[in-house]
RNA sequence: GCCCCCAUCGUCUAGUGGCCUAGGAUAUCGCGUUCUCAGCGCGAAGACCGGGGUUCGAGUCCCCGUGGGGGUACCA
């Protein structure tokens, strides 16, 4: 494609993004980026009563954090602005006005909801009223919408780059309402009238709007201006089946940033619903999507999301992160109060138990493996090992041992332990089970030499004595 | 009601008329690695919605049905 490509995503401020809006600025900025274009955020705020204050800069956040970063738009500016439909009241008035004085458009004077119960189309009464009369009326302060003047015959064909060339009778289109009585633009109004006016190249957004394309391809048509390619991601259903909505399965970018979990790996996985990579590799970091992405590889088809697979590529990131960030992320998230973990000790613990990771607010559910919490639980157990003859000597071994080490790294404790081993002739679990659940009151948990790191010499030491017979 | 879109393992998908006794991923189960769990490696089970065509040959093309989704607003 040699021409210039400019996308743009047009959320309205009523709420915070979910994972199904979030997936089509997934895809225009891939796209985007892909071929060097422009990516324009504009927000759709005509429907004043239902606009929540601070959806705007929520919104924006929750894009800004996904690494989705517009190149025009309400805060950064642009030479196609104002970006904020509320804004462009003139540009709305001037291309009315232009397709009324063409007569592409006319006044209607009809009550609202007039129209045949049978086609529940508009019947096109006031179609053949005088122009020069009409704009008296209106003139004179009469209440009146303006109208399309739509083919009534024929048919209206749009191309989807996805699906291809899309055939509707244009009988089925009736003359839509541009301008309501109270002046507001209408939806589907506004939305062409601000793509042609900021030279958007590919309309890149939801399946369901494809229904709508035949009315705003007439508009283009009337305006003059060429129309856009058109690009309609299928659909993405809630995990049963059912349609996707905030109350119904779709998780809210918030919620995830609030778990921790990494950005670039939400971005991956929602590439991946309804796109495939030419080699069906899926786990793919931001720049591998961007030279990977484009549009011969998406499906028509709609499809469920899978908050299991979500988690699966988050943790492929996670894995693929070094220790050092994996640290830095988990720190902010780190129960203090519960956990009496220092930071030198972090490194260690996250050894121990990043594998089991798929977000960084996950740490707490794991961080019990070092730091038990139920006392009566572990009294018990203690209890239990003290009743333990062999166990009391792999015990009192190992903490011997220990107490010897040197330094106080993985390789050391393990040596120490092993040496315990070779003194007491127990080995595997007969050497291992009694010092775990003398150190993590647990059974089975993350590799004992890591948690010995990270919970330190003193400390393990008091750990093995507390569970051994004075 | 009418119009439009869609239809491969539970889920995400590959497949563009013969390479498909349908491949990969996830989830599930088993085995291995490991003190154990997680991870990782290996393996098992699991799908072309139904019916008609077209063709020497159909998951792939056409039609009908069924199911799902969207629209039919002075909502977006």
């Amino acid at each position: 494609m040699s021409e210039l490509i400019r996308t743009r995503f047009a959320p309205s401020p009523t709420g915070r993004l979910h994972l199904g809006n979030v997936r089509i600025a997934v895809f225009n900025w891939l796209f985007t980026r892909h071929h060097g274009g422009a990516f324009v955020l504009r927000i759709e705020d005509t429907d004043v009563e239902r606009n929540v204050p601070g959806a705007e800069e929520a919104l924006m956040g929750d894009l800004r954090w996904l690494g989705l970063e517009w190149d025009e738009g309400p805060d950064v500016g642009g030479v196609h602005g104002p970006y904020r439909q509320s804004e462009r009241g003139h540009l709305y008035q001037e291309a009315l006005a232009a397709l009324l004085d063409q007569g592409e458009a006319y006044r209607c004077f009809c009550a609202e909801g007039e129209g045949s119960e049978e086609t529940r189309r508009y019947p096109g009464t006031c179609r053949s009223l005088d122009r020069e009369e009409a704009a008296a009326r209106a003139e004179k302060g009469e209440m009146h919408v303006v109208r399309l003047r739509t083919p009534e015959a024929g048919t209206i064909e749009i191309r989807d780059e996805v699906r291809g060339d899309i055939t509707f009778p244009a009988s089925d289109i009736d003359d839509f309402v541009l301008r309501r009585a109270d002046r507001r633009p209408t939806y589907n109004f506004a939305v062409v009238v601000d793509d042609v006016t900021m030279a958007i190249s590919h309309v890149i957004r939801g399946g369901g709007h494809l229904s709508n394309t035949p009315k705003q391809a007439l508009l283009f048509d009337a305006i003059g201006a060429p129309r856009p390619r058109f690009v309609h991601l299928p659909n993405v259903l809630a995990p049963d089946g059912g349609k996707l909505s905030k109350r119904h399965g779709a998780q809210g970018v918030e919620a995830l940033r609030d778990e921790g979990m990494l950005p670039e790996a939400i971005v991956n996985y929602l590439s991946l619903l309804g796109w495939s990579h030419p080699e069906e590799k899926e786990v793919l970091t931001r720049d591998e999507l961007v030279a990977a992405v484009d549009l011969d590889r998406v499906r028509a088809s709609e499809m469920a999301y899978d908050p299991d697979k979500l988690r699966w590529v988050a943790a492929q990131h996670l894995a693929r992160l070094p220790l050092r960030a994996v640290v830095d992320g988990v720190r902010p998230f780190v129960d203090r109060s519960r956990f009496p973990l220092s930071d030198p000790a972090l490194g260690p613990a996250m050894e121990a138990l990043r594998s089991r990771l798929s977000a960084f607010g996950e740490v707490n559910d794991h961080l019990g493996f070092v730091f038990p919490q139920d006392g009566a639980a572990w009294d018990e157990l203690r209890a239990a090992l003290r009743r333990d003859p062999e166990g009391q000597e792999v015990l009192r071994e190992a903490h011997a041992s220990l107490e010897a080490l040197e330094g106080w790294d993985r390789e050391g404790v393990r040596t120490a332990f092993k040496e315990a081993g070779r003194r007491t002739g127990a080995r595997g679990p007969g050497l291992f089970h009694p010092l775990r659940k003398a150190i993590t009151a647990a059974e089975s948990g993350p590799d004992l030499g890591w948690i010995c790191v990270a919970l330190g010499r003193e400390e393990v030491l008091h750990r093995l004595e507390a569970a051994m017979v004075a």
